[in-house]
This record gives structure tokens, sequence and C-alpha cells, in this order.
DNA sequence: CCTGGCTGCTTGCAATTGCAAACACTCTGT
DNA sequence: ACAGAGTGTTTGCAATTGCAAGCAGCCAGG
């Protein structure tokens, strides 16, 4: 299932080598591809690999991220929630990530018991099932 | 150029598999992908797809982004966004604000001052989960 | 003991990626 | 007109991904 949305990855990718005036050969080189490839990529009629991904992102100047957004293989980013934040943080270690999680839902907890003392809201962590895909539950 | 770090890509997954107490099937089902292709993976004797990836990541309730970092597809694009976070949280009170963004800080320069070359993959001692006793059964 | 269930690992094999070579077409210049 | 240099596209083919089936080891419990 989830299908790669590689029309629109090619038609992006195009678009963005138009932009910057460039002719196929000339991206293909410049990102280490062959031309073909970048050709049948550019048409979605191709998958390319995360690498070939990084590679044409790096010719084309353009942030890798939005490339793989486009390609559908990285949800759009949702900007501010702490929770997100710590979650995407690639230079914490698990157990830190962990432990920050925890402290902040100790805050919300905490600031909710104040407020209002009938909440204990969510300190306890999910150990319920969540038949939905969450990500995360964070909104302030 | 622009080696794939498989190897430490593969022991992060594991690691987080174990973390979250799965079996290497039942990551695999939950990602529909085939066993012996993630253990392939997770020995990084094998380069996945970044579909194969979201997969992972979405099955172990990840995020991608730290996924791709870590497979070095994607640059670690500044984490200040944790900072940016934890100071735009209104449900936060001014003394919890500092207290976090100063752990924060903590861990960040406890990881700059480790600096280790090799795996990084200290669990030494956690809390929270309790990893059974890890027999090692592979030797190359 | 040994059957069943669990763990992860190895082995062929179909499908796909990604490339080198060659094709078709449009301009330009001589 | 024709050679030459551009453009993007098609065509086989090596290398790789990713999988189904099978293998080996470790525990519970008839």
């Amino acid at each position: 299932m989830s299908k790669l949305d590689v029309g629109t990855l090619g038609e992006y990718i195009r678009e963005q080598r138009n932009a910057a005036q460039m002719s196929l050969r000339q991206l293909a080189k410049s990102a280490g591809v062959s031309n073909p490839y970048l050709s049948q990529v550019e048409r979605g009629l191709r998958n390319p690999s995360a690498e070939i991904l990084t590679q044409i992102a790096s010719a084309l100047r353009i942030s890798a991220e939005t490339l793989y957004v486009r390609a559908g293989l990285l949800e759009a980013h949702d900007a501010s929630g702490v929770r997100t934040a710590i979650a995407r943080d690639s230079s914490l270690t698990e157990r830190q990530r962990r432990a920050m999680l925890e402290i902040y839902s100790a805050f919300v907890a905490e600031n909710a018991a104040e407020h209002d003392p009938v909440t204990p809201t969510d300190v306890s962590e999910d150990t319920t099932n969540r038949t939905k895909e969450d990500h995360d539950g964070n909104h302030p």
C-alpha cells in the first residue's frame, strides 16, 4: 500500500529542472545518474531509490526533504509541536528522547491538574491500542 | 560517493525494534516486508529503498525523518526545532519551559562530548524498558 | 523424548533498479 | 544540403532489491 506518487514526483523534478534551466543530460551528469534513467523518472515510469533522490535534490539545489515529501516518502512538516519536534530530532538518543517526552507529558499533566483537578490527562502512556494510525498526539 | 551508512541504519532499526519489544517477524508483518529481508536490513547487508524505510518507520511508530537521517539519506537539519517548539508552547509555565530547554541542552552537550566514532547505541541503563537478556547469537 | 511454537538466518528466484548504447528529432552554422 | 551539437526517448542487460520456502537453535509442556 501507500503507493508512491511517482507521477507528481517526476513532474516536480522536471519542473524544477526547467526552472533551473538545465538540460536533462546536465542534471543527470550533475546528479551522477544516467540520462535515460532520469528521463524515465521524470515521466513517472520508474520509482527511484532514496539515494538517487538525494543526488537529484543536491544537483537541483533543492531540499531533499521537499523532494521526499513530493515523492510521498515523508509526511509534510507539521511545524510546531513539542512532541513532534522531539520525535523528529535525530540528535537525541532514544533514551533521551523518551525522557524528554516523559518530562513534557508530566509538565502538561501537572498544569492540567492545577487548573482542573479532574483530568489526569495522559501521563500513562499508550498501553491502550490505537486503531487509527497516529504518529503523535500533540496539539498545544 | 554518498555512501549510505547501512550499518548504523540497521543497528538503529534493531535497537528500535527491541525497544518496542517486537520480534523480527512481528515488525516485518506490521511493516509489510518479508522477515528475511528485514533481517538482512538490520544486519546492514542490504540497502533498503525509501519506500521500505517509510513502512518500517511507520510500523515502529518513529519519525521517518529520523530514519532517513540515520540512513544518511537526509542531512540532520538544525534540530533547533525542539527549542522553538518549546519556546512557543503556551501550555508550559515559564519555569517548566526553562527546565526543558536546560535538559535539552544538557542532552545535546552530553552527546557532543561523547562523540563516539563507533556505535553510539548505548542503552546500558534504561529504566523504562527492559531489554531481555540479549544473547548474541551471530558472528560473521 | 519430542512435538509445537518461538526466535533469527540462509537460500534460490522473480521483479525491479539503474546504466551504456543507440535512436529520433530540432536547431544552428558552413 | 549536410554535418554537428543540442534536446529527450527507447532498448537490451548487469546488478540489486525484496520475497517465498526452508534451515537451525532455543524453550515450554505434554
